[in-house]
DNA sequence: GTCTGGAATTGATCTAAGTCAACCACCGGC
DNA sequence: GCCGGTGGTTGACTTAGATCAATTCCAGAC
């Protein structure tokens, strides 16, 4: 592995308070691998192998059932995936393809679990990782389950301004395809919510998009930090 | 706290592999109450104060949105709730009420993260009971993005009949007013639902439900381990 | 026993969202 | 330049599910 890319992986939270020799020992076991666009990395039902660090790229999350499948979260440079079904030693509960060329890092799943077992510190920085995992993915069942497609649209779309420096332009990070899955509904239906949200300032270039509004929109939106904010 | 119930807590996979004296310790400081039936325990948004542990009774998880509400769980003895927001010092995502006249322990959240710094094994257990929370909710996102009402209902029968020991006749744990939040419906298409599965051998008596032809009530549901196993 | 209030059901209607199909617009290959 | 493909949009229509209103069905109070 590139050792400039090391002290990104380093300055995740999740390794950051590990020993500098289990950290070491973790890295020595793992591959750096690059993968085209559009591979299944993993499919939902395989025991878990690795854990997955997303160096370049941009991987998707997505599950099937019933003949359908759904885009269930996109993990960006430095992000890590599956973590839990790792943990547990179980099956991942989720696919995952690559939307890009992508650069990933592969732990083993025993070395994960060694270092859990050995490294004190390691593990609790694991725990304040999956609390946040577990309380984004409760977030998301409260937006699911309070919220019309509009309203979780036009929250999407503020969520994407704040963190793109609020300027009140934005770019959309995945095509709209994904972020129609993404947000539970269908391409076709985002389109019309798009025209829906046009009295509220909102103006769609490709995947620009600019809030001419955004005190109205809010208003529709109704944001709530108890549902659209990553900190808390 | 009576002491006949502290067995009952020991052998949470929570606090079983703890050490003797700090468990001691995280239970004196806590408080044993009874709680009488409909009482809003903590609201969402409130600092979380206390990890709370169902010893009797029956408690109901739940969000507020949009003027909207939903019923995100339902915890039965003996059972947490709301861990990951004590170990974030973070506020509640969800509130709670009690369905029933309940005896409750509660552990001031300072306590249950002393022990965490300071106690090896507990901090270990917690990763493990985290994985289980995270895996639990991705599973119900699943649920509601990949499935019709029609079929979350029907899985959900095959799950009780099968908890209660498969015999073909099953007790609804909860009013069907809450069984309708928690699938995401309204109880009016809750009772549809149950109509639709009539066909399928699905017959319905109060609270009471048995499942005559469970081969073809599984080809309309089609149940998928990766959703509906608690275990896994 | 009767009365009463909440839960559940049923029917009629409405609405959000999905489906299907046609069309457009952009981009890359040749 | 043209062609073909992919992603996006639009329109017409269908459908799942919500809403509103009217009953019915209990279980508990008296």
């Amino acid at each position: 592995m590139r050792p400039s890319d090391l002290p990104q992986v380093r300055s995740l939270e999740l390794f950051e308070s590990m020993s500098d020799s289990n950290f070491e020992k973790l890295m020595q076991a793992a591959y750096l691998q690059t993968f085209p666009a559009q591979l299944e990395l993993i499919t939902e039902g395989d025991p878990a192998d690795f854990l997955y660090i997303v160096i370049e790229g941009c991987v998707e999350l997505f599950a099937r059932a019933n003949g359908r499948e759904s885009t269930m979260g996109m993990v960006r440079p430095v992000g890590t995936f599956i973590l839990a079904a790792v943990l547990k030693d179980a099956v991942y509960l989720m696919s995952a393809r690559t939307c890009q060329r992508c650069k990933l890092l592969m732990v083993p799943s025993e070395n994960i679990r060694d270092a859990f077992e050995n490294d004190e510190e390691f593990a609790r920085s694991i725990v304040i990782e999956l609390a946040s995992c577990y309380r984004t993915v409760v977030k998301e069942h409260k937006d699911l389950k309070l919220r019309t497609a509009v309203e979780r649209l036009a929250n999407r779309l503020l969520r994407y301004n704040d963190d793109q420096g609020d300027s009140g332009t934005l770019e959309l990070p995945h095509d709209k395809r994904t972020l129609a899955s993404l947000l539970g509904m269908t391409p076709e239906n985002l389109s019309r919510a798009f025209n829906t949200l046009k009295p509220y300032g909102v103006i769609v270039q490709g995947n620009r998009i600019s809030l001419e509004d955004i005190a109205s929109l809010k208003t529709l939106a109704k944001p709530n930090p108890l549902i659209d904010d990553r900190a808390t």
